[in-house]
DNA sequence: GTCTTGCATGGGT
DNA sequence: AACCCATGCAAGA
């Protein structure tokens, strides 16, 4: 007859007995019903192991626990600050005290349901995988003094945890939307005989919600439902489960294959590693789940899952994501062209899929149940297809779910499991969240952005500019612009050139999305990891990709090639641009042109030099032109007014040009194009460069790209040449002479509909700049406009009062001087 | 002609 | 060289 596994007690293992602890080996340890109860009152090492070392105090209630025991070691959490917690506080501090990364239902009273959809949908996307940044902006949601509208404006950046779904919809009075809350639970603190058993978990938590819960409605919209559920502790807790794995099927690999039930069944989150118990020593190197239907042991899965599909949560947000359930994240995909098209079906990663998913053993696959963040219930197909010896994991029919998302390719799909009653969940998080605030929380998470990896280039409406949430590595603007530069630097057809628009790439997609191809008629926004970038190298703009173009800078120690068309020479780069440092340009007092610049280091504006084109990086030590305003120590020349009038002024600019077309903005000169206003973290890393000049020439190659020098000497393109840079330079320009044509004809359409604009523009002909700087700002008060002649920057605003201001910006004002702003902007470049 | 399905291909790791 | 996986594409519905 077994003994009890106590040795301090050796007593026989009755058919009463109970379960214990999970052992290192995966098995249970039998106890004998003495032990069994004193374990599941929560009070065995208090009983037996009373004199042992390793006892502690919880930091809150000094309640002694025994640490760094095998029987205990769910009963409590290590604090960050050192110390412990032991479960009773942690969940008290969960019911409590308001989950920072939720909003007091208080606050939903007005919304609609449509919007806490919505909320639910982005905040969970945010709390999947953006990092604790939302979690440092939660708590000004418990600002008391928070209007509705600052919270609607805050929804986006906001999170969303399980239990907030819960609370939220408990509230609200429509539990149908909760996830499984009308189950009746148990408290998971481990699994036996398949299902959850109480135990020291539920002990320590009686005082707060008891062994069991039974979700009851709750009046207090403060205080919400403690479901059951207990806090997920990594280190701990966590390996108690096995998460998404039929208990049963859990204990069959730990008996049967001698597997180390930890290892074997803690199925933790890759990014999370003290998930990963390694006491056991248990290393292998067999594959999670084999072909011919062994079982699957998750964890030895797991050392071998790609990192770049494991979720980034740091273990507090997910004990805050637990505070409610216990969720374990299984993996994530960013969403493919395909994944996301119509195909409805996604690609998944081999080894998640054998690690988390069912075990499929033929192709057709089998049904799948998954619930998406709103606990609306979908039913996939996971299947697999023969390929090259191996598999290819597909989940199919996931385009309703991946809609009902408002998933693109570029976003990313996430799969998390809920415990004990292990359904998946699939989650989603936009690549990029909305104009406005992303560039902040870009900013703000910082290296938090681990899953940004495509570039992702929208329009939000058809015709509407292009908002271009842009990752910029360190050598490399993944933009759709400079990237397509840098793939035609490679090509001598398609060299950049200062007429390069890319209208045309808005135009392909239909409803604005954009994502340009890595390969043949492909999309950018797949998967190329080429474009991925390190946490560290992220950086986030908001900006136009006609901004983006206004910022590029011929390479400083690379000279253009001279391409002599039609009789004009256009400076053509081999080697892709570099951004530049956005300034904005301004008028002093006697009309001579300068820009303001800002300091990278102390953000102060100094005044340089109109024709300068400032690197990405500047600081005050770098003005060489006003050596007294060299160090960040000294003050501005701007006073705070002047400094808003500035901002202003760059502001307008930026709007004007936005409602330029593109053919415009392709001629018009840098600087005025650089008056933009971006979001940088860090400034504007330079692009990377080719270091190859000509990777796709071959050896002998006698194009006069190859036979030219890297200074640009040598023999120059004739106006009769047929080369292919030539022929598409040509093209270009006749359709840029072509759209011109246009425009001129409906200019003049216009005008003719519109005489008293014409008497409203001033006899230099800029009628319509300084119209727009009146009109577009919507405000055509004759004070206002007045304001703006007063100051010596905001002349450029105005062109009545300075001519020349804006006269070259325009380079359709006529026709016949096409070729000589061409030469402008080339000698700009120069 | 369009959509779906399933395999093949090839770039990337 | 093996493997993964995005996607092309042919065949069938």
């Amino acid at each position: 007859m077994a003994l009890c596994f106590n040795p301090m007690c050796k007593q026989p293992v009755t058919e009463r007995s109970g379960r214990g602890w999970r052992c290192e080996t995966g098995q249970f340890a039998d106890l004998c019903p003495r032990c069994a109860s004193a374990y599941e009152d929560g009070n065995f090492c208090e009983v037996f192991h009373l004199t042992a070392s390793g006892w502690r105090c919880c930091e809150c209630c000094g309640k002694q626990i025994h640490c760094g025991c095998v029987v205990s070691r769910h009963m409590f959490i290590l604090l960050d600050a050192g110390g412990i917690k032991c479960m009773a506080c942690v969940k008290k501090s969960s019911v409590l005290t308001p989950n920072p990364a939720w909003p007091p239902p208080l606050y939903y009273h007005g919304s609609s349901p449509d919007e806490v959809k919505d909320l639910l949908v982005k905040n969970w996307s945010s709390i999947v995988g953006s990092g604790p940044v939302p979690w440092r902006e939660a708590p000004s949601w418990f600002n008391k003094n928070t209007s509705k509208v600052e919270l609607n404006l805050k929804i986006p950046s906001q999170v969303e945890v399980l239990g907030g779904i819960d609370r939220l919809y408990a509230h609200k009075g429509a539990p149908n939307c909760s996830l499984d809350k009308n189950k009746k639970w148990e408290s998971s603190g481990r699994i036996t005989n398949g299902s959850p058993s109480g135990g020291a978990l539920e002990n320590v938590g009686n005082d707060v919600s008891g062994s069991k819960y039974e979700e009851q409605p709750t009046t207090n919209p403060n205080v919400t439902p403690q479901s059951n559920i207990s806090i997920l502790e990594p280190s701990t807790q966590t390996s108690h489960f096995c998460p998404g794995l039929n208990p049963e099927f859990i204990r069959e690999i730990t008996e049967k294959d001698k597997v180390s039930g930890i290892n074997a069944c803690v199925i933790p989150p890759p990014a999370i590693n003290n998930f990963f118990p390694s006491s056991s020593g248990v290393e292998s190197n067999s594959r999670a789940q084999t072909h011919n239907g062994n079982p699957r042991g998750g964890g030895e899965a797991q050392s071998q899952l790609p990192l770049s599909n494991g979720p980034r949560i740091t273990n507090q947000e997910l004990q805050a994501i637990s505070g409610q359930t216990a969720v374990t994240f299984l993996f994530e995909k960013t969403l493919s062209a395909s994944d996301a098209g119509r195909m409805s079906r996604l690609v998944l990663p081999k080894k998640c899929a054998e690690a988390y998913l069912p075990e499929i053993s033929n192709p057709e696959g089998i049904p799948l149940m998954m619930k998406d963040m709103k606990g609306n219930e979908w039913m996939f197909h996971f299947r697999f297809w023969p390929n090259n010896n191996s598999r290819m994991y597909l989940l199919e029919g996931v385009t309703p779910c991946i809609q009902s998302m408002q998933l693109v390719a570029g976003d990313t799909v996430t799969f998390c499991r809920l415990e004990p009653e292990g359904t998946l969940v699939m989650g989603g998080r936009k690549s990029s969240t909305p104009p406005g605030n992303q560039s902040k929380e870009s900013i703000n998470t910082g290296n938090e952005l681990s899953t940004h990896r495509e570039v992702t280039t929208r329009a939000s409406r058809p015709g509407e500019s292009f908002s271009a949430p842009i990752h910029v590595e360190d050598n490399m603007i993944s933009s759709s612009l400079l990237t397509t530069s840098q793939a035609n630097s490679a090509d001598p057809k398609n060299k950049w050139t200062e007429a390069d628009n890319f209208k045309t790439a808005k135009n392909d997609v239909p409803g604005g999305e954009i994502f340009l191809s890595k390969k043949k008629n492909s999309t950018f926004g797949s998967n190329s990891k080429r474009l991925r970038m390190g946490n560290n190298q992220i950086i986030e703009l908001e900006i136009t990709l006609k901004e983006v173009q206004g910022l590029l800078r011929p390479p400083s120690d690379y000279a253009p090639q001279i391409v002599i068309i039609d009789g004009n020479e256009i400076a053509e780069f081999e080697e892709p641009p570099v951004i530049g440092r956005p300034t904005i340009l301004a008028t002093d007092c006697v009309g001579r042109k300068f820009q303001w610049a800002q300091c990278e280091d102390c953000c102060k504006w100094r005044r340089i030099p109109s024709d300068i084109l400032l690197p990405s990086r500047w600081t005050c030590y770098k003005n060489s032109w006003d050596p007294e305003r060299s160090l960040c120590s000294v003050a501005q020349e701007l006073i705070p007014e002047e400094l808003e009038d500035l901002l202003i002024t760059a502001k307008k600019q930026k709007f004007k040009k936005q409602d330029e077309p593109d053919s415009v903005d392709a001629l018009e000169g840098l600087n005025e194009l650089a008056n933009l206003a971006i979001h940088e973290k860090g400034g504007i890393l330079p692009l990377s460069r080719t270091t190859s000049k000509h990777p796709r020439h071959r050896p002998g190659c006698t194009c006069i790209v190859c036979i030219q020098s890297p200074g640009g000497k040598g023999p120059k393109h004739r106006q009769t040449c047929t080369c292919n840079a030539c022929v598409t330079i040509k093209r270009r320009f006749q359709t840029i002479m072509s759209k011109h044509e246009m425009k001129q004809t409906e200019d003049k359409r216009q005008k003719l509909q519109q005489p008293e604009d014409i008497l409203r523009c001033s006899d230099n002909g800029n009628c319509s700049s300084s119209h727009d700087a009146v009109t577009n700002d919507g405000s055509g008060h004759d004070s206002y406009k007045m304001k703006y002649f007063e100051s010596p920057f905001k002349r450029q605003i105005d062109l009545n009062v300075q001519p020349e201001g804006e006269e070259d910006l325009s380079p359709f004002s006529n026709s016949g001087s096409m070729m000589r702003l061409l030469q402008n902007a080339t000698g700009r470049f120069l």
